[in-house]
DNA sequence: CGACGCATCGTACCTTGGTACGAGCCCGGC
DNA sequence: GCCGGGCTCGTACCAAGGTACGATGCGTCG
């Protein structure tokens, strides 16, 4: 039985995901979350999901964050990003840290139910209008260095460094894991051997810099943070 | 007399924006600077210079960061970005970040120097093509608080808060501010609250979201970071 | 089975970061 | 002239960060 999760902050779009997604496999099991926080939760009381369709902006994780958040706690589960940025470096750069495919939302259900075909064919898939000017911008190096760095860490150190990227203090970090302040120190020396700094800033600095800006969410529509 | 400085990295576009500039200010007085470093350091040898034409993507300064340092440290020059980047999303930030108008790569001789009567003449000036997308597409919440609060920071609070977001130590960054390390630390504190942030890896991070990716920088033409 | 990596915890020690409170100097604006 | 802010430096203190040593149990993989 496919297990499938849709990660996307706009109910009626999960709606659509779903009904979509039922038309090529009527008996699948789904899962819904609205921020990554639950998302990652649902992954853990669902270990067995084949598949994540996640939103590229959606609350608690802003770009590729959220993409390398799901890789690094589940590398097992495969992840394809949904999103109406249809910018190629973007796709690029999703694909560098992990992603097994790319769904734009501006294709119709004909198109979007090839694409879901594909990759629960365990198949890299792209939209066609965009292949290929993908395979024409190649991954930056910096992108290629963080990826690998990123994906040396294991899935505990990545929570720590997620929340090192928010500004925590050790002892908080250690609090919300449930684990010793000392532990969290023994995930820090680890992570800073493995991406290579010297200290939780560049540490912080370097998760952030998987950031997007949100193109759509602008000071007028009313849309905080 | 007028006074210019060109900061790009290539040495032909240099050239070309210098020919440009004398097609219409035959006597004006132009410096050069081919990263961000050289361009502050013009910037202080010759503080009555009067425009800045800042490339968006150069050594030390990749997307508004440089843009906003020449801001902070130098709040009476007008700075317009130069970029083949001609994304609306990134032109309004530039504008939320004190850039005086836009210049893109693209535009030939007649445009460009169209542009610089334009900014010369103290107006806002975006091209003409891109015009109608930029206003319609405000800039983000988050970027008005953002500029802001970094528009509040004093200069040197500022050359600071640069070299905390490289994860530099307190001891590094008196060192190369030739200041004590006091008085970093009170600089510190004076930043945390302008920020509205409580430590440093907040802050770096903060500073570090007016990054951006260089598009044009792949990982298959060699031109490493 | 044995080696390995992961995650956890332990002790001890030193460095760095951050706050609190105070103070002097200089400069530009009211 | 006075006031305010920026910049600098000072002392003292405590919290947090980071290192170095080691140790245990657990699961995986060859």
């Amino acid at each position: 039985m496919t297990r499938l999760l849709i990660a996307d902050d706009h109910p009626l779009y999960r709606l659509a995901l779903t009904q979509a997604v039922r038309g090529i496999l009527p008996d699948v099991l789904i899962s819904e979350a609205e921020d990554l926080q639950t998302a990652l939760a649902e992954l853990n009381a669902n270990p067995d999901t084949d598949l994540v369709l996640l939103d590229l902006h959606m609350p608690g994780s802003h770009g590729l964050v959220g993409l390398a958040s799901l890789r690094a706690e589940h590398p097992g589960v495969a992840v394809v990003m949904i999103s109406a940025h249809d910018d190629p470096v973007t796709i690029r750069r999703a694909l560098a840290y992990g992603a097994t495919g790319y769904l734009t939302k501006r294709a119709d259900l004909q198109a979007l139910q090839a694409g879901l075909r594909a990759v629960l064919d365990c198949e890299e898939w792209l939209p066609p209008t965009l292949r290929e000017a993908v395979v024409a911008t190649p991954a930056t190096l910096k992108d290629r260095e963080v990826a690998a760095k990123l994906a040396a860490l294991s899935p505990q150190q990545f929570k720590v460094l997620t929340r090192v990227a928010e500004g925590r203090l050790n002892k908080q970090i250690a609090d919300e894991l449930g684990i010793q302040e000392r532990t969290v120190k023994a995930h820090m020396s680890a992570i800073f051997e493995r991406l290579g700094v010297s200290n939780r800033t560049q540490a912080g600095v370097l998760l952030r810099s998987l950031e997007l800006s949100d193109p759509s969410r602008s000071a007028v529509d009313g849309r905080s943070e």
